[in-house]
DNA sequence: CTATTATTCAAGAAAATAATTGAATAATAG
DNA sequence: CTATTATTCAATTATTTTCTTGAATAATAG
């Protein structure tokens, strides 16, 4: 073959490793998780509703693209985005939100009739907050709070929420927020909260996005 | 199956559309080609050397992943990228050189035993431009040196390159450059012109890097 | 050393993808 | 209307990918 032609195949045979890795959706899903911080397989298996062994393999496949890195811990393998991967899967996802409308359709069939769940203004948000006139509930896991959180948060993981209605307020509003667009823990808080009788309103953008648009966060307890 | 992990798996599994399209080596070349500027069928099966069969099919795959728009032209089908994915393929592909060292090492391997194919300081040959120092050529075909060039460069297709000889200076340095790193146009250029005794070097960045690095292109004649 | 637990490996079945081939369409020129 | 040209379609084959299952490995606790 013509060592132009060679050249080519062979450059575009490795960009395509990294195609690969993200052309499959569990692939996308586990790399979207571990932007959240690193895991151990067993976490991510449960998070995804895979089986381990098939998240093994699917992490395997995102370590040979290099795509993630591994570190033994004892007995976990603990998983971690490698640089710049978030950045792409970013991008990804920018292009993805723009050009295929059945994201938009998705979403919004799943949040129909939902109360609360109405995007926020980004401002009128920040404003009420330093006055204090709504509470803010991170509501994933507490450890991911410890690891970053919006500035005047406060952590009640979904699954300790039911207990600590009694120290919500009833009269002002709640907002909730987790991971971003395509994480539940927020949309089931809201349902909850607003079942029993709260006014809660779901924020869409998760930490990330928050920490993407250059907005401060807050770490530890 | 529970609705919330129903949700997730639509949505990802539209994220893996754009994935999928970006996952097969002809479809990233397809694409970067198409980065350049926009192609008829017949010429992308051309300059990818696929049937035009196999291009127009792959020309489908992405077309259904939004990836590229077309537009019939007489009895040419003309297609483009759709917007925001140079970008995104940018971002792909700065991954994949930071991520994947195969690929340094295969053009390492492509570019090995010609002259003039290290890489150049872009500061010292902005400033060897200025003073007129330099002959910079782009040998592209004409019609992309017409969309847009670097300043100062001259238009000599590498076809037709062999009878511009004459018009070249021997005594100064001649840069060449075509469409960025994975471009061979600029290569088979500078080693027909050192052959032919005159001093020629790559300038590996192509128009669109140039671009992005905020330097200023001309365009037309 | 033995048992336990997290992870990986290996093999097989089902599904998806890529390239090839020849035929079908659509736009245009004569 | 007929011939030509660019493109797409459809069917087939070969290859890859995904998921499942059960076994193998590795680290640790007792």
């Amino acid at each position: 073959m013509n060592p132009n032609r060679r050249f080519k195949d062979e450059i575009y045979e490795q960009f395509s490793r990294i195609g690969k890795a993200v052309s499959s959706p569990k692939r996308l899903e586990l790399l979207d998780i571990l932007c959240q911080g690193e895991r151990t397989v067993e976490k991510l298996a449960k998070e995804t509703a895979l089986t381990i062994a098939n998240t093994s393999q699917h992490l395997q496949v995102l370590k040979n693209s290099r795509l993630v890195e591994q570190e033994k811990q004892g007995l976990y393998v603990v998983y971690r985005p490698a640089p710049m991967v978030c950045d792409f899967l970013f991008s990804m996802r920018n292009v993805a939100e723009n050009r295929i409308a059945e994201i938009e359709q998705i979403k919004k069939r799943f949040l129909e009739g939902k109360k609360g769940m109405e995007p926020m203004d980004r401002e009128a948000l920040l404003s009420r907050l330093e006055t204090e006139d709504i509470t803010l509930l991170d509501v994933r896991p507490a450890e991911e709070f410890r690891a970053g959180h919006i500035n005047g948060a406060l952590s009640v993981p979904l699954n300790e929420l039911e207990f600590m209605l009694a120290n919500l307020p009833k009269d002002q509003e709640i907002v909730a927020y987790c991971r971003g667009p395509y994480c539940v823990l927020s949309v089931q808080a809201v349902e909850l909260l607003n079942q029993r009788g709260f006014n809660a309103v779901r924020l869409e953008e998760g930490v990330q996005d928050w920490k993407r648009m250059g907005l401060s966060l807050s770490t530890g307890k």
